[in-house]
Formats: C-alpha cells, structure tokens, sequence
DNA sequence: GCAACTTTGTGCACTCCTTCACAAGCGCTT
DNA sequence: AAGCGCTTGTGAAGGAGTGCACAAAGTTGC
C-alpha cells in the first residue's frame, strides 16, 4: 500500500527553495534595512521589523528563516547582515544590464528613477524610434532607436528588459525583446504579452490596481449602507 | 482584527464573496473581454479566454463563477454579458473621482494614460507645489497647489487618490490624503506608508519588480549551470 | 555561574487558492 | 425527437501560504 509513500517531496525545499511569496517579499525588506542602515540602526527585531515594512512578525521571520539563520536569539537581527544576505538572495551582487524601450513620459521617469544602482541594476540603453526622441539625453544616456536593440543586448548581455511603450507597439517590442535575447521583461503597456514559456514577464498596470482599490471601496461603501442602517 | 465568529466558515462565501486572488484578475479579465469586443468577437469559450490572459481554464471558470452562471454550456461565454458583469463587479458602472498628486515625469504619465474614463474613473485635480507646474496645464486640467486638496476632496468626493511624489514628500501627503477623507491610496512612492487602518493602500514599485525579474533570472541561471553540467 | 528575560526559528494547524475530473446542460445534426 | 459533441459549473483533492505557540538559544544582571 505505501508503494512511494516515501518519496521525498513532503520534504520542505531547501536549496534555491524560497517560497514565490516571500520572494515578493523580499524587495521590501531589503528596502527596509537599508532605510535603517541609513538612520544608522544597528540592530532591528522581528517585531519592529515586521512593523516597519507592515507585515506580521511570524510572517517576516518564517521569510528571513528560508534565507538562513541570521538572527542572535534573544537580540535580534543585525542590519548589515540582513542587507547582505538579502542582497545576496536578490542577486544584488552581480549587476544586471537593463534596457528601457518607450521614453514617454513613463520611461522618462523610469529612466530617471534613481535607485537602479544601489539595487543591483544598470541601465544600459534607452530606445525610441520617434524622431524628436533619437539622440536626445535622457538621464545620461543617449536615445537610440529601437533597430539598435540586438547590437546592444548583444554586447552588454542584456537578460531583462522593460516596455514603456503604449499598447499597440508593445507585443511587437515584445517579440524584438526576445528574439534579442533578453527573457525577462516588465510590462508596463495595458496588454497581455504573448512569449515564450520561458521568457518571464512581469505587469504593471496603473488601471488595474485603481480597479482593484476601487472595488474594495466599493465593498466597504456597500458594508457601510448596511451596517450604518 | 474584527472578531467576527459567525462569519460563514463551512457555507462558501456568497454575495459581496469574491475571493481576493480572484478580485485581483478580474481587471485583466475585464480588459481581455473589452478587446475582444472591440475585434467583433461575440462569444468566447473559456479555454480562449483564459489563453488570450495568461491564465488556466480551470482558474477562469472559477473566477467567473464567483459572479454567477452566465457562461452557455457547450457553447461559452457571451462577450458582451462578461462586461457587464465584470464590469458592474468592479463598480465601473459609478464614477470613482481620483486625484493625482505629484507632477513629475510619473505624474505625466498617469494624467495622460487614456483608459480612466472607459473604467469607471474621473480624474478630478493635479496637485504639485512646484511653482514651474502649478498653474499649468496637464492632460486638459489645471494643477494646482496641494494646499488645494481638502477643497477639492470635498466638493468632488474623492475616495481614490494617486502618490506619484518623491519618496521623501509621500508620507506627508499621504496623511494629507487621509484627512481629507480619501481612503484608498495607490502609491508609487518607494515607502511604506503608514496610515490608518481603514485606509487601503497599494503599492507599486518598479525596483521591487525589477529584483523580483532578477531573482527568477539568477535561478533561472543556477539551474543551468547544474542542469547543463 | 546561574537565573531571569528576551527574541529567534519552526512544527502544527488552519485557511486560502489552484487544479483535477466529471456530471449537468445546451445546441446541432440527423 | 433523440442522441451526440461540446463546454460550463463545481465538488473534491492537493498544495501553498499564514498565524500560533513554544522550545531553543542567546544576553544581561546579580
């Protein structure tokens, strides 16, 4: 009857075996930590923590104890070392070459978001195939048009990328994105990119999110009417 | 929080009962439904409306299912029922009001994202304190001082209101926001804000995305390494 | 050096979400 | 009008994520 009872998959993955929530996770605590480094904390509990980046206590420990064990009992966890094993989980380490594709105003901001550096990122290119766009300035770098993309990706071995254009150009970036090599985008245009299973692709939408808070305004109005008479 | 111990724990949730994974995808479903109208199609079987968003056709019927029966056995889903009743779901049939504070590249690009009409959203006001930016004109609308807000929070009703300031100006505005009754923030501030309780904040964060994209990528990478000898 | 105190790390139970599999139901064809 | 093929809607199972509670382990004070 036990045939394969015993094979080993109940077995809690250890290993490269962060659960995919915590990953998503783990950009804010990294965040965080460094905010405290910054203030020039030292040392930091689960509780205050937890606190700092709203989340519950058991929940940010549970997190932390998939990266290791890197907290004193009876003490707490020293800033440094979360920001470094964090970090290190991030792959902060290496530095990843990223290409922005769509300078509107969107990727005016995002070209110009400040902290690519510090979280492990380095932009390499802006593209933009309108006129008045190519060859100008935008945070240090140059414009260039988007013909340039496998030249680019080529030489700096760009893996991730990210679309700013507005919907109708993004699935064709999209293809030109992965037929270059990069398999990692994040979509900024309001529609479903079609890829490759093993290209990874993260979306961004502003309406859906206001759809969402909209919805639970919504609910609460609708509690309100009946529990407010 | 609320301790509610009559709260229906063997009955599946009904009225108002939309499980919060489910809540987060109707936005997309709503959008995927929309263009699908627009190319004249009619009626759609879950299998190639679930393609068509990325997701399983399983997860599609479920979710969908949580609104009520209006799909047709053996024949599937009339296009023009889904929007109607996702969209009456997701409270697009009133008019949110939403205000956008900080004009900056970001703030550019959110006033002038096209879809907040056709999803239930009227944007009512622009704030910036920048003295180049107020008075000028954005995506048809004046903007005006932050000092502004509480006026305009009151005559418009605004429920929803948008952060797209510098990480160091959020806090201090989102406080504003709350006392002037808006209770649900969609922030793009790299902080975490702290507000009350019963305000609903959402952030998004383009760092954060981005060290998610990398963390799969450098799994991604190590897995090939060991796979690929 | 020991006891009291603090805080981590984690087994366990529980809830929520997803996937599977199939009966129920609808339209089309003959 | 009756059967056949297709697709929905949904119980049930499985899996992932969260919260609880406490033992383990460190520090501080005496």
């Amino acid at each position: 009857m036990t045939d394969r009872a015993d094979a080993g998959r109940d077995v809690v993955v250890r290993r490269g075996g962060v659960p995919e929530a915590t990953v998503g996770r783990l950009p804010l605590y990294h965040r965080v930590v460094v905010d405290l480094a910054d203030q020039g904390v030292e040392t930091v509990s689960s509780e205050a923590l937890a606190a700092t980046a709203g989340v519950s206590p058991a929940k940010l420990r549970k997190d932390l104890s998939f990266l290791g064990s890197y907290g004193t009992r009876g003490v707490g966890y020293e800033v440094s070392v979360l920001i470094d094993q964090i970090g290190a989980e991030l792959g902060i380490s290496s530095e990843w070459p990223v290409v922005i594709v769509g300078v509107g105003h969107l990727g005016h901001a995002l070209a110009n978001y400040g902290g690519f550096a510090s979280r492990g990122f380095r932009l390499v290119a802006l593209f933009d195939d309108a006129p008045q766009l190519v060859g100008t300035e935008v945070a240090g770098l140059t414009v260039r048009p988007f013909a340039d993309l496998p030249a680019v990706a080529r030489t700096d071995g760009v893996l991730i990328g990210v679309v700013a254009t507005p919907a109708p150009a993004a699935q064709q970036v999209a293809d030109a994105l992965v037929a270059a090599g990069v398999n990692s985008i994040l979509n900024f245009a309001p529609v479903v990119l079609s890829v490759p299973s093993s290209v990874d692709v993260r979306r961004v939408d502003l309406a859906s999110e206001l759809q969402i808070l909209a919805f639970h305004q919504q609910r609460r109005g609708n509690d309100l009417t009946q529990v407010a008479r």
